[in-house]
DNA sequence: AACAACATGTAACCGGTTACATGATTGA
DNA sequence: TCAATCATGTAACCGGTTACATGTTGTT
C-alpha cells in the first residue's frame, strides 16, 4: 500500500485527532504549508480513497444542517502511518527561481537583485513562522514546534547569507572575480 | 508570452552558449538540479514549442551519422529571457518528507531518526555540491559558483541544526517540553 | 443585505516523471 | 563485443492546482 504525498498528511493529521476534509486543510496551511501542502483538489479525493481502502473511517458529523464529516483513523490506517514515519523519508524537492535567476544574471546588479529578492522571500516567511510559534508551543507534541523551528532557522539563515552577497556585489561592483571569502 | 519552467532555463541555457537538448539536460544535472531541475521528456516538447514561438532556432549540426540539433537564442528569445531574469520570482517550493515524519513524531527517538535522516541528506548534498565547485570555477560568470555555494550554505547549516536537535533529543530522551534554546 | 467562514465535492487543466522506442559512436 | 555515452523523441501516467458548483452559518 504506497500512500501518496497527500494521504500522508491526512493519516497524520488524523492521529493527532479526528477531523474533516475542511479542517484538515485548516491546520495544514497553519502549521506544514510551508514545507509540506495539500489543497481541497488533493484532500476530498484522497480522503474518499483512504475510506475505499479502510484506513480511515467517516462519521457524519453535521453541524445544524450543514453536514459534516469526520474522518478518523482505523487500526489498519494507525499502523499504514507507523510504517511510513519509520521507513526513509523522500529528497527534499525544492524549485528555487530566485537561486535560477542568480545562475543567469549578467549584471553585478541583476544578481543582486535576484539575492534581494530571495532575502524578502525569506524574510517574509521567517515572519510568518516566527507568528506561528506562540499556538504550535501549546499543542500536545513538542515537534511540531521544532520542524517550525527549522523553517525558522532556514529561512533566517538564507535571508542573512542573500544579504550578505547582495552587499559583497554591491561593494565590489562586480568588477572582481573573487574576494577574501 | 507565459514562460514555463522548463522554458526558463531552456533559455538561460542557451543564452551561456548554444546547446543540444542533450547537452542542456547534461549542464543542467551539474549545475541548477539542487534547485531546479528538467528531465528529457520536458526539455524536447519545451524545444519544440520555444522554437514555435521563435524564441529559440535550431541548426542540424549532426556528428557523423549520429543527428543532433542546436539550438540558440533569437532577438526575441534573449529579450523575453530578459524581462523574466527582471520579474519577480515565483515563490519557493519546498517538500520536505523527513521534516513531515518530524512532525508527526510520537516519540524522541523516532523524532530524532527523522532529524538524522534529514542530515544525512543535507550531508550528501553539501558532498555533492563541494565536488562541483572546481568545474563551477572555470565558468565566464561567477555567478552559477554563487548559487552552488548557496547551496552549500544551506545544506550545511540545515545539517548542523538536525544534528543539533537530534542530539539534543537524545540527552533529554524526550522527557522535558523545554530546554535552553 | 452582504460577506466571510464553514463545508464538500467534481472536472478540467497542466506539467512533470517514467517508460518506451530507436539508433549512432566511442572506448574497454 | 559489450557497455556507456551521445542523441532525439513520444506516450502513458500521475498528481497537484484551479475553477466551478452548491449550500449553510455566523457576523457586520
Amino acid at each position: 500500500m504506497e500512500l501518496s504525498s497527500t494521504a500522508k498528511v491526512i493519516l497524520g493529521m488524523l492521529r493527532m485527532r479526528p477531523r474533516s476534509g475542511y479542517e484538515i486543510k485548516g491546520f495544514v496551511d497553519k502549521s506544514t504549508s510551508f514545507f509540506y501542502s495539500a489543497g481541497f483538489g488533493s484532500i476530498y479525493p484522497e480522503l474518499k480513497r483512504l475510506r475505499e481502502a479502510s484506513l480511515i473511517a467517516g462519521t457524519e458529523d453535521p453541524a445544524g444542517d450543514r453536514r459534516r464529516v469526520t474522518y478518523r483513523l482505523t487500526p489498519a490506517g494507525e499502523e499504514a502511518l507507523e510504517r511510513w514515519l519509520d521507513s526513509d523519508p523522500a529528497p527534499i524537492e525544492l524549485r528555487d527561481e530566485a537561486l535560477l535567476q542568480l545562475f543567469f544574471a549578467k549584471t553585478a546588479e541583476q544578481a543582486a537583485a535576484a539575492l534581494d529578492a530571495k532575502a524578502a522571500i525569506h524574510a517574509d516567511t521567517a515572519e510568518r513562522l516566527g507568528g506561528m510559534e506562540e499556538p504550535a508551543a501549546t499543542l500536545d507534541s513538542p515537534y511540531p514546534h521544532l520542524t517550525l523551528r527549522s523553517g525558522l532557522a532556514y529561512n533566517r539563515s538564507m535571508q542573512e547569507w542573500c544579504e550578505r552577497e547582495a552587499a559583497r556585489l554591491r561593494r565590489r561592483g562586480g568588477k572582481e572575480k573573487k574576494g577574501s571569502s
